[in-house]
DNA sequence: CCGCATCCCACACGATACTG
DNA sequence: CAGTATCGTGTGGGATGCGG
Protein backbone atom coordinates (compact mmCIF):
# COMPACT_ATOMS: atom_id res chain seq x y z
CA UNK A 1 0.00 0.00 0.00
CA UNK A 2 2.86 2.40 0.69
CA UNK A 3 3.73 4.47 -2.36
CA UNK A 4 7.22 3.64 -3.60
CA UNK A 5 7.62 6.19 -6.37
CA UNK A 6 6.84 9.80 -7.05
CA UNK A 7 4.40 8.65 -9.67
CA UNK A 8 2.41 6.58 -7.24
CA UNK A 9 2.34 9.42 -4.77
CA UNK A 10 1.20 11.75 -7.51
CA UNK A 11 -1.68 9.43 -8.31
CA UNK A 12 -2.89 9.39 -4.74
CA UNK A 13 -2.59 13.17 -4.66
CA UNK A 14 -5.38 13.32 -7.23
CA UNK A 15 -3.69 13.56 -10.62
CA UNK A 16 -5.93 11.62 -12.93
CA UNK A 17 -3.64 9.90 -15.41
CA UNK A 18 0.09 9.25 -15.43
CA UNK A 19 1.79 7.20 -18.12
CA UNK A 20 4.66 6.42 -15.75
CA UNK A 21 2.35 4.08 -13.85
CA UNK A 22 2.32 0.58 -15.25
CA UNK A 23 -1.35 0.11 -14.38
CA UNK A 24 -2.54 3.39 -15.85
CA UNK A 25 -4.62 2.99 -18.99
CA UNK A 26 -2.55 5.79 -20.47
CA UNK A 27 0.35 3.38 -20.64
CA UNK A 28 -1.56 1.12 -22.99
CA UNK A 29 -2.58 4.05 -25.14
CA UNK A 30 1.01 5.25 -25.26
CA UNK A 31 2.07 1.78 -26.29
CA UNK A 32 -0.47 1.74 -29.08
CA UNK A 33 0.40 5.10 -30.60
CA UNK A 34 4.13 4.51 -30.12
CA UNK A 35 4.18 2.21 -33.11
CA UNK A 36 5.97 2.72 -36.39
CA UNK A 37 2.96 1.67 -38.44
CA UNK A 38 0.69 4.02 -36.52
CA UNK A 39 2.92 7.00 -37.17
CA UNK A 40 3.24 6.17 -40.86
CA UNK A 41 -0.47 5.41 -41.16
CA UNK A 42 -1.71 8.62 -39.57
CA UNK A 43 0.75 10.61 -41.65
CA UNK A 44 -0.48 8.84 -44.75
CA UNK A 45 -4.06 9.85 -43.91
CA UNK A 46 -3.08 13.48 -43.39
CA UNK A 47 -3.99 14.56 -46.92
CA UNK A 48 -7.45 13.05 -46.82
CA UNK A 49 -9.21 9.68 -46.96
CA UNK A 50 -7.34 6.81 -48.52
CA UNK A 51 -8.32 3.39 -49.79
CA UNK A 52 -6.88 0.28 -48.28
CA UNK A 53 -4.86 -0.47 -51.37
CA UNK A 54 -3.68 3.13 -51.53
CA UNK A 55 -2.34 2.96 -48.01
CA UNK A 56 -0.71 -0.35 -48.81
CA UNK A 57 1.14 1.28 -51.71
CA UNK A 58 2.02 4.50 -49.92
CA UNK A 59 3.47 2.76 -46.88
CA UNK A 60 6.02 0.59 -48.61
CA UNK A 61 6.82 -2.69 -46.95
CA UNK A 62 3.78 -3.03 -44.72
CA UNK A 63 2.19 -6.46 -44.77
CA UNK A 64 -1.54 -6.78 -45.29
CA UNK A 65 -1.85 -8.31 -41.88
CA UNK A 66 -0.18 -5.42 -40.07
CA UNK A 67 -2.05 -2.85 -42.12
CA UNK A 68 -5.42 -4.39 -41.32
CA UNK A 69 -4.47 -4.98 -37.70
CA UNK A 70 -3.24 -1.42 -37.21
CA UNK A 71 -6.27 0.07 -38.96
CA UNK A 72 -8.62 -1.99 -36.80
CA UNK A 73 -6.90 -0.90 -33.63
CA UNK A 74 -7.00 2.74 -34.66
CA UNK A 75 -10.64 2.42 -35.63
CA UNK A 76 -11.48 0.88 -32.28
CA UNK A 77 -9.65 3.69 -30.52
CA UNK A 78 -11.63 6.23 -32.51
CA UNK A 79 -8.66 7.64 -34.40
CA UNK A 80 -9.64 6.57 -37.88
CA UNK A 81 -13.00 6.03 -39.53
CA UNK A 82 -13.68 3.07 -41.80
CA UNK A 83 -16.32 3.44 -44.48
CA UNK A 84 -17.35 0.67 -46.82
CA UNK A 85 -18.85 1.37 -50.21
CA UNK A 86 -20.75 -1.75 -51.31
CA UNK A 87 -19.70 -1.61 -54.94
CA UNK A 88 -18.13 -4.37 -56.99
CA UNK A 89 -15.41 -4.80 -56.06
CA UNK A 90 -16.02 -3.43 -52.60
CA UNK A 91 -14.34 -0.14 -51.79
CA UNK A 92 -13.07 0.66 -48.31
CA UNK A 93 -11.96 4.14 -47.34
CA UNK A 94 -10.15 5.17 -44.22
CA UNK A 95 -10.12 8.70 -42.87
CA UNK A 96 -8.93 10.50 -39.78
CA UNK A 97 -11.52 11.29 -37.15
CA UNK A 98 -11.27 14.63 -35.32
CA UNK A 99 -9.60 12.73 -32.49
CA UNK A 100 -7.13 11.22 -34.92
CA UNK A 101 -6.59 14.66 -36.40
CA UNK A 102 -5.60 15.97 -33.00
CA UNK A 103 -2.83 13.39 -32.91
CA UNK A 104 -1.67 14.15 -36.42
CA UNK A 105 0.61 17.09 -35.56
CA UNK A 106 2.50 14.89 -33.13
CA UNK A 107 2.84 12.03 -35.59
CA UNK A 108 3.98 14.47 -38.25
CA UNK A 109 6.53 15.89 -35.84
CA UNK A 110 7.95 12.42 -35.18
CA UNK A 111 8.27 11.58 -38.84
CA UNK A 112 9.79 14.99 -39.59
CA UNK A 113 12.24 14.66 -36.73
CA UNK A 114 13.36 11.28 -37.99
CA UNK A 115 13.87 12.58 -41.51
CA UNK A 116 15.69 15.68 -40.30
CA UNK A 117 18.06 14.05 -37.82
CA UNK A 118 18.81 10.73 -39.47
CA UNK A 119 22.25 11.91 -40.53
CA UNK A 120 23.24 12.99 -37.03
CA UNK A 121 22.02 9.68 -35.67
CA UNK A 122 23.92 7.77 -38.33
CA UNK A 123 27.07 9.69 -37.42
CA UNK A 124 26.52 8.95 -33.73
CA UNK A 125 26.17 5.25 -34.52
CA UNK A 126 29.39 5.25 -36.49
CA UNK A 127 31.22 6.92 -33.62
CA UNK A 128 29.72 4.51 -31.09
CA UNK A 129 30.61 1.45 -33.12
CA UNK A 130 34.18 2.62 -33.69
CA UNK A 131 34.55 3.25 -29.97
CA UNK A 132 33.26 -0.24 -29.16
CA UNK A 133 35.82 -1.81 -31.48
CA UNK A 134 38.69 0.08 -29.87
CA UNK A 135 37.42 -0.88 -26.41
CA UNK A 136 37.85 -4.58 -27.15
CA UNK A 137 41.63 -4.77 -26.92
CA UNK A 138 42.62 -1.29 -25.81
CA UNK A 139 44.91 -0.47 -28.73
CA UNK A 140 45.08 3.03 -27.21
CA UNK A 141 48.80 2.53 -26.38
CA UNK A 142 48.06 1.63 -22.74
CA UNK B 1 12.74 0.59 -62.69
CA UNK B 2 9.45 2.43 -63.10
CA UNK B 3 8.39 4.21 -59.91
CA UNK B 4 5.17 2.77 -58.54
CA UNK B 5 4.37 5.18 -55.77
CA UNK B 6 4.50 8.87 -55.09
CA UNK B 7 7.17 8.18 -52.51
CA UNK B 8 9.42 6.46 -54.99
CA UNK B 9 8.95 9.25 -57.48
CA UNK B 10 9.79 11.77 -54.79
CA UNK B 11 13.01 9.98 -54.05
CA UNK B 12 14.09 10.06 -57.65
CA UNK B 13 13.15 13.74 -57.76
CA UNK B 14 15.95 14.40 -55.29
CA UNK B 15 14.29 14.45 -51.87
CA UNK B 16 16.87 12.97 -49.55
CA UNK B 17 14.93 10.97 -46.96
CA UNK B 18 11.38 9.65 -46.91
CA UNK B 19 10.12 7.41 -44.15
CA UNK B 20 7.47 5.96 -46.46
CA UNK B 21 10.19 4.07 -48.28
CA UNK B 22 10.91 0.70 -46.71
CA UNK B 23 14.58 0.92 -47.59
CA UNK B 24 15.12 4.43 -46.24
CA UNK B 25 17.23 4.57 -43.06
CA UNK B 26 14.65 6.98 -41.72
CA UNK B 27 12.26 4.06 -41.45
CA UNK B 28 14.56 2.33 -38.99
CA UNK B 29 15.00 5.49 -36.98
CA UNK B 30 11.25 5.98 -36.91
CA UNK B 31 10.88 2.42 -35.72
CA UNK B 32 13.36 3.02 -32.92
CA UNK B 33 11.83 6.21 -31.57
CA UNK B 34 8.30 4.90 -32.02
CA UNK B 35 8.67 2.78 -28.91
CA UNK B 36 6.81 3.10 -25.64
CA UNK B 37 9.97 2.75 -23.57
CA UNK B 38 11.76 5.39 -25.60
CA UNK B 39 8.99 7.91 -25.07
CA UNK B 40 8.82 7.21 -21.34
CA UNK B 41 12.61 7.21 -21.03
CA UNK B 42 13.21 10.50 -22.77
CA UNK B 43 10.40 12.08 -20.79
CA UNK B 44 11.94 10.74 -17.61
CA UNK B 45 15.23 12.41 -18.49
CA UNK B 46 13.56 15.74 -19.18
CA UNK B 47 14.20 17.13 -15.71
CA UNK B 48 17.91 16.35 -15.78
CA UNK B 49 20.31 13.40 -15.45
CA UNK B 50 19.01 10.28 -13.76
CA UNK B 51 20.64 7.21 -12.34
CA UNK B 52 19.84 3.75 -13.67
CA UNK B 53 17.92 2.83 -10.55
CA UNK B 54 16.10 6.15 -10.60
CA UNK B 55 14.86 5.51 -14.10
CA UNK B 56 13.87 1.99 -13.12
CA UNK B 57 11.72 3.38 -10.32
CA UNK B 58 10.25 6.26 -12.27
CA UNK B 59 9.22 4.11 -15.21
CA UNK B 60 7.14 1.55 -13.38
CA UNK B 61 7.00 -1.90 -14.87
CA UNK B 62 10.05 -1.73 -17.10
CA UNK B 63 12.28 -4.79 -16.93
CA UNK B 64 16.02 -4.41 -16.42
CA UNK B 65 16.58 -5.97 -19.78
CA UNK B 66 14.41 -3.50 -21.66
CA UNK B 67 15.73 -0.56 -19.68
CA UNK B 68 19.36 -1.44 -20.43
CA UNK B 69 18.58 -2.34 -24.01
CA UNK B 70 16.69 0.88 -24.66
CA UNK B 71 19.33 3.01 -22.97
CA UNK B 72 22.08 1.35 -25.00
CA UNK B 73 20.21 1.90 -28.24
CA UNK B 74 19.57 5.55 -27.39
CA UNK B 75 23.20 6.00 -26.41
CA UNK B 76 24.34 4.48 -29.68
CA UNK B 77 22.01 6.78 -31.58
CA UNK B 78 23.46 9.77 -29.74
CA UNK B 79 20.24 10.67 -27.92
CA UNK B 80 21.40 9.97 -24.37
CA UNK B 81 24.80 10.19 -22.72
CA UNK B 82 26.02 7.54 -20.28
CA UNK B 83 28.55 8.62 -17.66
CA UNK B 84 30.14 6.24 -15.18
CA UNK B 85 31.49 7.42 -11.85
CA UNK B 86 33.99 4.81 -10.65
CA UNK B 87 33.01 4.89 -6.98
CA UNK B 88 32.02 1.98 -4.76
CA UNK B 89 29.45 1.00 -5.65
CA UNK B 90 29.72 2.29 -9.17
CA UNK B 91 27.40 5.12 -10.14
CA UNK B 92 25.97 5.50 -13.64
CA UNK B 93 24.12 8.59 -14.80
CA UNK B 94 22.13 9.04 -17.95
CA UNK B 95 21.42 12.42 -19.50
CA UNK B 96 19.90 13.78 -22.68
CA UNK B 97 22.32 14.94 -25.34
CA UNK B 98 21.43 18.07 -27.35
CA UNK B 99 20.19 15.73 -30.07
CA UNK B 100 18.04 13.89 -27.55
CA UNK B 101 16.83 17.22 -26.25
CA UNK B 102 15.63 18.14 -29.71
CA UNK B 103 13.41 15.07 -29.67
CA UNK B 104 12.09 15.76 -26.20
CA UNK B 105 9.30 18.17 -27.19
CA UNK B 106 7.89 15.52 -29.51
CA UNK B 107 8.10 12.77 -26.90
CA UNK B 108 6.50 15.07 -24.36
CA UNK B 109 3.73 15.83 -26.84
CA UNK B 110 3.02 12.13 -27.32
CA UNK B 111 2.84 11.42 -23.62
CA UNK B 112 0.69 14.49 -23.01
CA UNK B 113 -1.63 13.57 -25.85
CA UNK B 114 -2.10 10.10 -24.42
CA UNK B 115 -2.87 11.44 -20.96
CA UNK B 116 -5.24 14.08 -22.30
CA UNK B 117 -7.23 11.92 -24.69
CA UNK B 118 -7.33 8.60 -22.88
CA UNK B 119 -10.94 9.14 -21.87
CA UNK B 120 -12.10 9.84 -25.41
CA UNK B 121 -10.24 6.76 -26.59
CA UNK B 122 -11.76 4.65 -23.83
CA UNK B 123 -15.21 5.89 -24.83
CA UNK B 124 -14.51 5.06 -28.47
CA UNK B 125 -13.44 1.55 -27.47
CA UNK B 126 -16.60 1.06 -25.49
CA UNK B 127 -18.69 2.16 -28.42
CA UNK B 128 -16.76 -0.04 -30.83
CA UNK B 129 -17.05 -3.11 -28.62
CA UNK B 130 -20.76 -2.59 -28.04
CA UNK B 131 -21.26 -2.27 -31.78
CA UNK B 132 -19.35 -5.47 -32.38
CA UNK B 133 -21.50 -7.30 -29.86
CA UNK B 134 -24.70 -5.93 -31.34
CA UNK B 135 -23.51 -6.91 -34.78
CA UNK B 136 -23.53 -10.57 -33.78
CA UNK B 137 -27.26 -10.99 -33.31
CA UNK B 138 -28.68 -7.56 -34.14
CA UNK B 139 -30.53 -6.89 -30.85
CA UNK B 140 -31.18 -3.40 -32.23
CA UNK B 141 -34.94 -4.08 -32.17
CA UNK B 142 -34.95 -5.07 -35.85
C1' DC C 1 -9.37 -7.91 -58.77
C1' DC C 2 -9.90 -6.01 -53.41
C1' DG C 3 -10.08 -6.70 -48.58
C1' DC C 4 -9.44 -9.76 -44.85
C1' DA C 5 -8.59 -14.28 -41.80
C1' DT C 6 -5.46 -18.22 -40.77
C1' DC C 7 -1.12 -20.82 -40.26
C1' DC C 8 3.47 -20.86 -39.03
C1' DC C 9 8.02 -19.32 -37.62
C1' DA C 10 11.39 -16.26 -35.85
C1' DC C 11 12.22 -12.67 -32.90
C1' DA C 12 11.43 -9.57 -29.12
C1' DC C 13 9.89 -9.17 -24.64
C1' DG C 14 9.50 -10.23 -19.67
C1' DA C 15 10.85 -12.89 -15.37
C1' DT C 16 14.44 -14.88 -12.98
C1' DA C 17 19.05 -15.84 -11.43
C1' DC C 18 23.73 -14.55 -11.24
C1' DT C 19 28.22 -11.33 -11.44
C1' DG C 20 31.34 -7.39 -10.36
C1' DC D 1 24.03 -0.46 -7.52
C1' DA D 2 24.30 -1.61 -12.35
C1' DG D 3 24.18 -4.52 -15.19
C1' DT D 4 24.65 -9.69 -17.98
C1' DA D 5 22.94 -14.51 -19.22
C1' DT D 6 19.33 -17.66 -19.85
C1' DC D 7 14.80 -19.52 -20.67
C1' DG D 8 9.69 -19.55 -21.75
C1' DT D 9 6.24 -17.16 -23.91
C1' DG D 10 3.66 -13.67 -26.55
C1' DT D 11 3.70 -11.15 -30.65
C1' DG D 12 5.12 -9.36 -35.31
C1' DG D 13 5.06 -10.42 -39.84
C1' DG D 14 5.22 -13.18 -44.37
C1' DA D 15 2.83 -16.64 -47.10
C1' DT D 16 -1.35 -18.65 -48.13
C1' DG D 17 -6.32 -19.38 -48.69
C1' DC D 18 -11.09 -17.54 -48.74
C1' DG D 19 -15.42 -14.46 -49.67
C1' DG D 20 -17.55 -10.97 -52.45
Amino acid sequence: MTPHTASQRREQAGMAYDAYLATCPTRQLLDRISDKWVSLLLNALADGPQRYSGLSRKIAGVSQKMLTQTLRALERDGLVCRSVTPSVPVRVDYALTPLGGSLLPVMRAIKDWAEMHIEQVAAARDAYDSRSLGQASLPDNG
